[in-house]
DNA sequence: GCCGTTGTAAGGGTATTCCCTTATTATATT
DNA sequence: AATATAATAAGGGAATACCCTTACAACGGC
């Protein structure tokens, strides 16, 4: 199931039942589908990285801490935003939510139409990010179908190198480089060498 | 003055002169540069795009705040990283600095060697920003020497078209758009379409 | 042993790019 | 009025890329 199949749903972690009501209520009210989970493990195990939307978590809470939580999330490579609510913060503890990657971080009791902002902005968040990580899996997926000289060329190429110049580098013939790199064009489904390129740029920070 | 040739400093903002020689003294024990200033406009004043380092600033100040000052900042595109340092800090105000862009928030008292490794990090990272930065800002002034008719040959070619659909596209011949081309490519120092698409790239999100 | 995959290489043809020169027109600058 | 710059266009040739086919050797799986 691809992301954008998926429902955008806004995950509320809380282990007080009313906060956690009172919680989706406001957010059924402008039409925010959300699903409330009682503890960080329970949300843990439903956790995939399919699910799409963003997460509300408490940080006081029995079991795993929200920032545990977070902790977690960030181990699992989590692309949705995570808003922090608290309704004893210190400042140690805001920080290192914030440094951990937290979107936002609301201390209890919250304005309901500040909370709205935060979640609208945060699912606008999630939407971008999710696009931007399903492009790259797909074209990570392409070239993971290239074989070792196959991406050896490619990179070669892509730096701006002649079939000639690629093929002394190599030590193999010109003609070799012409038949792997148009494999490359043909598994990549690249249409240009610039779209290779660009291919390339996108995985750069993920190869 | 280009950011290279700037020694690294760090701009400790606070108005207590107590405290800012207490730290200009910690960071000199090991070897790191500073500058102090009494006040955010004193700093403000000072401040040019050339500076090159991170910056120490307290919140509470009389005049200017930390956190009008990190948002002058802002508004004036510093790349530095921001610490903020308070002696009295409420959660609200550390995570306004912190969205603001705030690289750490720090409470007086601080551990020596918890501010020492901050700075450090910090100074690492404003490192890497200056380069990208400098690097972003050569290219940008190679493109300001194109003609829009350069510019627009240039990027249809970057998005994969080859010279004649180029031509077909603008309504010019193709030889026309040979000769812009073999312009853009002077002009921009790329040796290679593929090089061309980079430098497109990294200014993607600039221009 | 047979088959699929991978890497290698060649022949031949077309399309494209790259580089050289020359030339006209319009616009802006001096 | 003279000059410079930008945009236009063409001819010609070398280098490169692109696409088709055929071919062979090595390697692993059935």
């Amino acid at each position: 199931m691809r992301a954008e199949d998926q429902t955008e749903v806004v995950y509320v972690v809380d282990d007080d039942p009313s906060a956690r009501e009172s919680l989706c209520w406001l957010l059924g009210t402008e039409g925010i589908a959300s699903q409330a989970f009682a503890s960080a493990q329970a949300f843990l195990d439903y956790w995939s990285s399919d699910c799409s939307g963003c997460i509300m978590v408490d940080i006081r809470m029995p079991g795993k801490t929200g920032l545990q939580l977070q902790n977690e999330l960030n181990a699992r490579h989590n692309l949705m935003p995570v808003i922090v609510l608290t309704g004893h913060a210190d400042v140690p503890v805001a920080i290192r939510a914030m440094k951990q990657g937290a979107y936002d971080f609301l201390e209890k009791p919250y304005a309901d139409e500040e909370l709205l902002s935060c979640v609208k902005t945060a699912l606008e968040l999630g939407r971008e990010i999710s696009d931007a990580e399903s492009e790259k899996t797909r074209v990570a997926s392409a070239l993971e179908n290239l074989t070792e000289r196959e991406r050896e060329v490619m990179c070669l190429v892509v730096e701006g190198n002649t079939n000639k110049v690629v093929a002394a580098q190599l030590g193999i013939s010109e003609k070799t480089v012409e038949i792997h790199r148009s494999r490359v064009m043909e598994k990549t489904a690249a249409r240009s060498l610039s779209e290779l390129v660009r291919i390339c740029l996108i995985l750069k920070d993920k190869i």
